[in-house]
DNA sequence: GGGGTTAACATTTTT
DNA sequence: TGTTAACCCC
């Protein structure tokens, strides 16, 4: 098909527009190789072109390739442009997220896995539910172990590798915490549904434990590439290890050529197991001798690089990269001091007015912020101020309430035993079925060893008739929707349920009825574009053809010309998914997008995290005090500090053309006014790059050496509104100086204490008689202080 | 079983 | 301060 294409130069057009160091990228030679890319140096780009190269010019078959992301939208992009690309069919590529790709490995050896093909994935919510309902059964203190912090304890094991067995029991409740993952797993193992977690290690270790199976994907992928690769964790840089080759005396032989792409400084999912370490780690483990810096940065004006440049060299550890760029400097990043968080909002408000007046569109404008609480007060002044804009995250489709009923209902037609979904939907609608009941049905389940769905015959009395109508429910529909198309399966499902009567005569029922419709869409679409090679799509039988169905996976790979199996197959029956459970593992597998689409023409709110990979041609970041950006939680030690930095990188790194940022002396947390000092990333950009539009006075660091000084003018007053832009701040040489506290403290101040000696204050809160201060003593810890009571005396 | 009340908690989040 | 989940009573 794309034979055509071989000929001398015809690849020329694939790598015409690319820099000399894109182009080195994408035309490395076989081996490893690591590609250190910056933000908006074309990563995306070097890495969709790299296959479209290596498929042009025989250098790899489609069948050869494997592409591992971490993001479902990150897979469509690059599905999209590699098909805009090349005419070829991308279907069956494995070209997916680090859970699509091990999905799919499941299902073709799912008995070797030792799962049910049609296995159910469980989303946070439902590991969460499963967890309590164990927890419920096997009497398990949750004070002592509150399910939460099991379900993280449980997640944080797997992604370290770690079976029950594998926990170091060193005191008891580390062997009561392995106690219950054992549980649980033997929960999942008897209800046949995984966990994300489990989608990565089960594959893992059906890879480390099948050598037939290991090097049959060890032959076939020639070609291995990783996006994000400084977000991977510990268990899924593993996992490519698998795939690439086999250790031998320590020394890893690999067969085909991983290629890694990433960013050092761009690494801001630490708390969720990613592990730059792994960057180093690969380089030595997998001997890179390519690797390639992509610093011409796309994007960005030169002073926004030179703040993100000067800024992220605070970092230790780093691999070492500088963005430059062919712009000229552009305008100066604004840095903008409010007396508070609402005159902060109105702040951004005004120049948002300003900026899209002078023609900027709305949704090119983002206002990024450290943490979630922030966007109240900066929605209600744009609401005020009738500025549309639209917030991310928040509720996903296939997490809403109602369509998890909805897929509670489906899962149950397809497999009786998920007790998960069982509990979920057996009084739902009401059926009166009450916890005594269900409490019932669990000790029967559980003495008699199996689902709650087969102890359902065990209860007697009216307890009983009511379960049995429910499992009779079930059934009834589970033989009316045999053989059924998808649409006619769920229109069914939310009709004998009662889920839509149900919603009826609920007063906010509406949005959910439109909702479950809704469902039925997505189920519509999907059928229509399935098998577009991603999750777990049936293929149709052309597509089966020639995927070595007949054959063992082992003799199949030995061919690497041949098509990629679609990997919903079982590699042994040639068993297909039915549609049902494959639109089940896509609901699961990709939420559905993230936010309800609030006209186009909007400002975009959101968190530095979400923003990541996105570009504006204006952004706002707000907050930037000690104890906000950076976070309190997170500056207890250096790597933490160091992420934020990496957080406030990205951050900045997202604006085109301009770039503001701003800070409060007064913001309401949890209902209390707190005083903060403005962040020291702030003090860490270079002059030369700013336009302070409001006077800059003594900065975090001195604030917080407690050296020099100079008042702090903090606002005790209620926080004003500014008619117009610049009223109160612009003009004023002198900072308006309000009252000082009585107490005369600040943040980082030293101070002495009669009792406690020496300390230094790290946070302040109220005023008045109730005002308290947080101070840490090197002998006695950190201890709140009421200023009324307390005598402090401030150290020189 | 539902509705109201109260207590606890409040970084970041994809799959 | 605002939300959420647990809890208690009818």
């Amino acid at each position: 098909m794309f034979s055509d294409e071989l000929g001398a130069g015809t690849h020329e057009p694939l790598l015409a527009g690319l820099n000399p160091e894109q182009r080195a990228a994408v035309t490395l030679p076989e081996g490893h190789a690591l590609i250190l890319a910056g933000a908006g140096s074309g990563k995306t780009r070097v890495l969709t072109t790299r296959i479209a190269w290596l498929l042009q010019t025989g250098r790899a078959t489609p069948g050869g390739i494997l592409a591992v992301t971490f993001t479902n939208k990150a897979a469509r992009e690059m599905l999209t442009r590699l098909s805009g690309m090349l005419p070829i069919n991308v279907r069956g590529m494995w070209i997916g997220t680090f859970h699509g790709l091990c999905n799919r490995m499941l299902r073709a050896h799912h008995k070797l896995a030792g799962l049910p093909q049609a296995f159910q994935i469980l989303d946070q919510q439902d590991q969460l539910s499963a967890i309590k309902r164990l927890c419920k059964q096997h009497q398990v203190d949750d004070q002592r172990f509150p399910p939460k912090q099991l379900q993280q304890f449980i997640g944080s094991c797997k992604e370290e590798g770690m079976r029950p067995r594998d926990v170091p029991q060193h005191n008891p409740a580390m062997r009561r915490q392995a106690e219950i993952y054992q549980l649980y797993e033997e929960q999942c193992q008897r209800e046949g549904v995984a966990d994300f977690g489990e989608l990565m290690l089960r594959s893992f270790e059906l890879l480390r434990d099948n050598d037939p199976i290991r090097m049959h994907y060890q032959r076939r992928f020639a070609h291995i590439l990783v996006d994000e690769f400084q977000d991977t964790n510990r268990l899924q840089y593993r996992w490519l290890k698998q795939l690439a080759g086999d250790e031998q005396n320590g020394q890893l032989r690999t067969m085909g050529s991983v290629m890694a792409v990433g960013d050092d400084d761009q690494s801001i999912y630490a708390f969720r197991g990613a592990r730059v370490g792994n960057m180093q780690d690969f380089v030595r483990e997998f001997d890179v001798r390519q690797t390639i810096k992509l610093e011409e940065n796309y994007r960005s004006y030169s002073n926004i690089l030179d703040c993100a440049n000067a800024l992220i060299a605070h970092n230790a550890r780093r691999l070492g990269k500088n963005l430059r760029t062919a712009q000229g400097p552009g305008e100066p990043v604004r840095i903008f001091e409010a007396a508070s968080d609402f005159a902060e909002a109105q702040w951004m408000v005004d120049e948002i007015r300003a900026l899209t007046s002078a023609g900027m569109a709305r949704q090119q404008i983002a206002v990024l912020y450290r943490s979630n609480a922030q966007s109240r007060v900066i929605e209600s002044a744009l609401f005020n101020a009738g500025v549309s804009y639209r917030v991310y995250g928040g509720l996903r489709f296939f997490e809403r309430a109602e369509i998890k009923h909805a897929l509670a209902y489906l899962r149950l037609l397809e497999n009786v035993h998920d007790d998960t979904s069982f509990v979920r939907v057996v009084n739902f609608p009401p059926r009166g079925i009450g916890a005594r009941t269900l409490e019932q049905l669990q000790d029967a389940a559980r003495s008699a060893g199996c689902s709650l769905h087969d102890a359902a015959a065990q209860i007697k009395g009216a307890a009983g008739a009511k379960l049995g109508g429910f499992v009779a429910l079930i059934e009834v529909l589970r033989e009316q929707t045999q053989g059924q198309s998808l649409r006619a399966i769920i229109e069914r499902m939310l009709d004998a349920s009662g889920l839509v009567e149900h919603y009826r005569s609920d007063k906010e029922g509406e949005d959910r009825i439109e909702n479950l419709h809704e469902l039925v869409n997505a189920a519509e679409s999907f059928v229509v574009q399935e098998g577009f090679g991603r999750d777990a799509v049936a293929l149709p039988l052309d597509e089966q053809r020639g995927s070595g169905l007949t054959q063992s996976p082992v003799s199949q790979g030995l061919d690497p010309s041949q098509p990629a199996a679609g990997g919903f197959i079982d590699q042994d029956t040639g068993e297909t998914l039915s549609p049902l459970v494959a639109f089940l593992t896509h609901a699961a597998l990709e939420a559905g997008d993230n936010q309800a689409q609030a006209g186009q023409d909007a400002v975009q709110l959101m968190t530095v995290h979400a923003s990541k990979g996105l570009e504006f041609d204006a952004v706002f970041i707000g907050g930037l005090e000690e104890g906000l950006f950076p976070h309190d939680n997170a500056m207890s030690d250096q790597a933490g500090l160091e992420e934020e930095r990496r957080l406030m990188y990205v951050a900045i790194t997202r604006a085109r053309q301009r770039l503001y940022l701003s800070h409060a002396q007064t913001r309401m947390l949890h209902g209390q006014t707190r005083y903060n000092v403005r962040s020291r990333f702030l003090d860490e950009l270079p002059q030369e790059a700013l336009k302070w539009l409001t006077p800059q006075r003594a900065g975090a660091a001195q604030a917080r050496g407690g050296a020099g000084g100079g008042f702090s003018a903090w606002s005790d007053a209620a926080p004003s509104r500014f008619g117009s832009k610049g009223e109160v701040f612009a003009s004023p040489p002198v900072p308006p100086q309000k009252a000082q506290p009585a107490h005369g403290l600040r943040v980082g101040l030293a101070v002495f204490h009669t009792k406690f000696g020496e300390g230094k204050v790290l946070a302040i809160e109220g005023s008045g008689d109730d005002a308290r201060a947080q101070v840490h003593f090197p002998r006695h810890g950190t201890k709140w202080l009421a200023l009324a009571v307390a005598k402090l005396t401030v150290v020189d």
